[in-house]
RNA sequence: CGCGGGGUGGAGCAGUCUGGUAGCUCGCCGGGCUCAUAACCCGGAGGUCGCGGGUUCAAAUCCCGCCCCCGCUACCA
């Protein structure tokens, strides 16, 4: 009995390129679906676009652009970040898509019919130069920062509301069945002391009547849907929601996202689901951020801090590795290049490859390249269990960068063994049992070691489980090889160095 | 001003809830090994745990006061 795992990103908004963040969010939720499959779920990973909106109107118009055009070139650029950084999602679903549209136009329809939506008037401070309204806290001395010198209006329009107040109750309810339902703690407070705060005729502004490019209000063609309330709606388009089937898929059991749309995710959201009698979505994940320092530490190495500069640095393995290892996905980390550099050398030259170079290498020498039949278990099988029990415990709770840890230290206890059993004077003593129980032993924690940083780095790990001898895909291995390595009799192959390092330099002349 | 996070050997962190020899990774020093990507293994040096009080037989850990840094305020995910 295989259990589903729908696990979505937050989309990303559609007036610029894609950049670390980014990928940040895209590379976690990326590994808790690589490693979801491992244990064997069914695994439906949706990720994509936020198309519609005043800044990205804004934004096509600047570069003198249609905006659907704009969005198609942007959506373009991240879907190729996504292929070259491995990202396995399932969908890439765009707000512009006649699906979402028609998904849209149906929870709207549920959710007026169960009589939530409401006419009344919006009123704010509006910037000209800006085509857009603006909080109190947005405009220094009375003005616009962006233009000084125009006019703000105090502006009233006539907007549909939903009464999400309505929902306060059900909520707290929600927060207080699963205090896990936002994650990690600090969040979850965060979510339910706004909505202790609210009242239970408390509103949401979720139409605009100035804004061009988005979804036409299904009664009202002056008004479109507001941005916000429409790109929440992503995660049940991408489910096939209103056609019948979509429930095998929703709801989600995780929102991944960044900590300052957690409102969005963990109260109005659900409250719309709700007000539409549709079921909510399991969890709210919360991630960090990724501190870059700015000019000081990105010229800590004179390279700026862009995708491509981070991807060619060390490859894309390389950085998913990085930023999963180093940031905690539940905290705030940092990315400096120094970091990153020795991350690269320590764990994965001098770590993981040169341990899979050395086991090759004497069984390529001691026994033609053939893994010994299983005997044992050593004492590093024993270790291996256990580091597995605590892996699979932190993955669970994801916690990727505590997984990373565990894995690396199977690599340091496999390092710790060689120098133990010295496989080099097992040889010379002619201990040929011995050595062959060791090599054995080896060539299962290579290939264990390999399944635990799949969902880290697909790539690399792929090459090492042919190397090893392993048959299919590294990333289509069950569980059970983890706990069960068929290493036993495999031929292996010869392996270039996974990640070289650069020579010091030469002496010249 | 306010809210939130944080100040632990050179760097990055854990430990603080459930007081009792201060731990990990990197770097540094010394030794070992030769299967390996000048990699690996062992040992060592290095900290008055931001400051000042208090509670206690005992505090990085609990209480009070203070100082400093960071985010909420920049295309920020």
């Amino acid at each position: 009995m295989t259990a589903k795992y729908y696990i979505t990103t937050a989309i990303d908004y559609s007036n610029g390129e894609p950049h670390l963040g980014h990928a940040y969010e895209k590379i976690g939720a990326d590994c808790v679906a690589r490693y979801r499959r491992l244990r064997g779920d069914e695994v439906y990973f949706s990720i994509g676009m936020d198309e519609h909106g005043q800044k990205v109107a804004q934004a096509a118009e600047a570069a003198g652009a249609d905006p659907q055009a704009w969005v198609d070139g942007i959506a373009s650029q991240f879907e190729a970040a996504w292929t070259e950084l491995a990202i396995s999602h399932d969908d890439f679903i765009r707000t512009t898509e006649p699906r979402h549209e028609r998904a849209v136009a149906e929870l709207f329809r549920r959710v007026q019919a169960g009589g939530y939506i409401s006419e009344g008037m919006y009123e704010g401070y509006y910037c000209v130069g800006c085509e857009a309204f603006k909080s109190e806290k947005d405009l220094e001395d009375g003005q616009c920062p962006l233009h000084p010198t125009r006019e703000i209006k105090w502006v009233e329009e006539p907007n549909y509301f939903f009464e999400v107040g309505r929902f306060r109750r059900q909520l707290l309810d929600l927060y207080d069945a699963d205090p896990q339902f936002v994650q990690p703690k600090p969040k979850y407070n965060e979510v339910r002391n706004v909505v202790e705060g609210w009242t239970e005729d408390q509103k949401l502004s979720v139409s605009r009547a100035r804004v061009p490019w988005g979804i036409p209000w299904p009664d009202d063609p002056e008004h479109v849907v507001y941005v916000w309330f429409e790109a929440l709606i992503n995660y049940l388009s991408a489910a096939g929601f209103p056609e019948a089937g979509y429930d095998a898929t929703w709801p989600a059991d995780v929102h991944v996202i960044g900590p300052d749309i957690v409102r969005f995710h963990a109260a109005w959201w659900p409250a719309m689901l709700m007000a539409a009698g549709v079921e909510v979505p399991r969890k709210v994940w919360c991630h960090g951020w990724v501190n870059t320092g700015g000019a000081r530490f990105s010229k800590s190495a004179g390279v700026a801090v862009t995708l491509r500069n981070l991807i060619d640095r060390h490859g894309p393995d390389a950085l998913r590795y990085f930023v999963l290892r180093e940031i905690p996905w539940h905290a705030d980390g940092n990315f400096t290049w120094d970091r990153f550099d020795a991350r690269y050398t320590a764990d994965l030259a001098d770590g993981y490859g040169n341990l899979v170079s050395r086991v090759l290498a004497m069984i390529r020498r001691y026994t033609n390249g053939v893994v010994p039949d299983d005997v044992g278990p050593t004492p590093l099988d024993t270790a291996g269990d256990e580091l597995i029990a605590a892996y699979r415990e932190v993955m669970d709770g994801h916690l990727l960068h505590e997984g990373a840890e565990r894995t690396w230290g199977l690599v340091a206890r496999a390092n710790g063994f060689v120098e133990e059993r010295a496989p080099w004077s097992l040889a010379k003593e002619g201990k040929a049992a011995e050595l062959q129980e060791t090599l054995a032993a080896l060539a299962r924690v290579v290939a264990r070691i390999t399944l635990m940083a799949s969902p880290y780095m697909p790539g690399k790990t792929q090459a090492v489980w042919q190397a090893v001898g392993m048959p299919g895909e590294v990333t289509s291995a069950s569980w059970d090889l983890l706990e069960h390595p068929p290493t036993g009799g495999a031929q292996t192959e010869e392996l270039p160095p996974l990640f070289p390092k650069e020579r010091k330099e030469v002496v010249t002349n």
